[in-house]
DNA sequence: CCATCTTTGTGCACGCGTTCACAAAGACAT
DNA sequence: ATGTCTTTGTGAACGCGTGCACAAAGATGG
């Protein structure tokens, strides 16, 4: 999983819990796939198999959203289809804007993930002057001098950051002040928000790190005994920090 | 967040709980920034309110590694930075393998914040013979017949999925049969894998969707009416699902 | 129309995670 | 030493999410 939500003490929206609303996209995956190979109903057992979670918590997770679905029979796939894409908000088109047009940002504009949903990208927009113009995607870099422009001109509500971390904090408030209140960050940085803008996080290193720590649980259950009273700041090196670069900026924010 | 673990229920490793593990990172990153900057101590309201938390959070998390920390003062940050690196695996070095190498698996491979963190991109793979030897990030790619080889010979533990979703599940299986026991799934598909194989998932396109959740719900408290009784597989195509292409394979594993 | 069989929808209990609030611990000044 | 002040570490309460297990609902066949 990106890393969880920032801020939004699990705010119930209206009674659809949010780790309902987090599986809801796995099931609308999972059901545009039978619809595709033309399957009229599913039963919440082979739903919940294709899905990847257990029957009784996709049962539950749809009661949330109305009774669809028969007994005896199971869902109606085209019906089901339509029901989470309407709660989701998919039925309407999001023009979304992506910023800093690295390597992430141009993988990001190549996604097909994001046509398919009904997610729109309205521009690329990149600091760097000698991008401008540079077609990524099929989609011409604009200067991020155009910023507040290009938000209200598309109507845009969702920002992408894909800058470096440094720039994220004051990429984030431009697009915040020009009208944007939803961001998807994938900047190694903590995003400070007015109330009202959510924003979301993808850490990559995170997930890495979060890995480790289980194969290290995994590989050594015994070698981890040399622990208790290391002197303060004398280890450390090892081999690990090699190369002063990395996601951290020298300067942070706050 | 980049989106949940798969399986698992929960596994408190050895007494510190999965959502502490999840935020050690987070503590890591900020601790690292204040050590750049010579910062001595600091305390569980500064820290925490850097790594975008509550306090009370913090300290409880904390608790579960052990009582580092003075009363009065806080907590030493190279020693912090130090027994978290430790507690996550980070003080060994992790050789990581990326197959895929599209626009995703070559961002990936370009990114700073894994080699920063004691993850060495130890090989690219990828099944196109086309991008065979040609460089990526300075490392040339090699073609997945080789990936059994390349997994023993730099004894890898850890694989990232970056290819597209119907490729997913078989390089799956032959990263673990070669003995991955780690996964990092950039891939729109459910992976199953055996016991004792950890699977963390990211899915840009499910973060947007969520987002897209709160943003209807934000924008339209009042034209959310027009609800109730559908028939069935009326409507749908309004302007979303423009496009065939897309994150999912016409076929799917399950 | 009745019986049987399948599958949904949900009441309930349990466990994890979060937060509060405070006692204990130590620094620091006098 | 003693007192004050800061900050940690944690017991306890609470709330959310999960999973069990079953009653209700409807399909299907005779």
């Amino acid at each position: 999983m990106a890393t969880g939500r920032t801020h939004r003490p699990a705010t119930r929206s209206r009674g659809i819990p949010e780790a309902t609303v987090a599986r809801l996209p796995l099931y609308l995956r999972a059901l545009t796939a039978l619809s595709e190979r033309s399957v009229p109903t599913v039963s919440s057992e082979e739903l919940a198999a294709a899905a990847g979670v257990n029957s009784a918590k996709l049962r539950k997770d749809f009661s949330y959203l109305g009774s669809y679905g028969t007994r005896g029979v199971g869902y109606d796939v085209e019906y089901l289809v339509y029901q989470i894409s309407r709660e989701l908000g998919l039925t309407q088109d999001w023009p979304v804007v992506i910023v800093g047009i690295g390597n992430l940002g141009a993988a990001l504009a190549n996604y097909g993930g994001f046509a398919s949903r009904g997610f729109r990208v309205a521009a690329l927009i990149d600091a760097d002057p000698a991008m401008a113009g540079k077609p990524v995607a099929g989609i011409p870099v604009q200067h991020s001098d155009d910023l507040e422009k290009i938000i209200q001109d598309n109507g845009v509500s969702i920002g992408v950051i894909a800058t470096p971390a440094g720039a994220a904090q004051a990429v984030c408030e431009r697009l915040v002040a020009a009208g944007v209140t939803s961001i998807l960050n994938f900047a190694p940085t903590v995003l400070s928000v007015p109330d009202g803008v959510d924003v979301r996080k993808v850490d990559l290193s995170i997930e890495l790190q979060i890995l480790a720590f289980h194969e290290q649980r995994k590989a050594g259950e015994v070698a981890a005994a040399s622990d208790g009273g290391v002197p303060a700041a004398a280890a450390r090196n090892e081999s690990a920090d090699q190369g002063p670069d990395g996601d951290m900026p020298a300067v942070m924010p706050a």
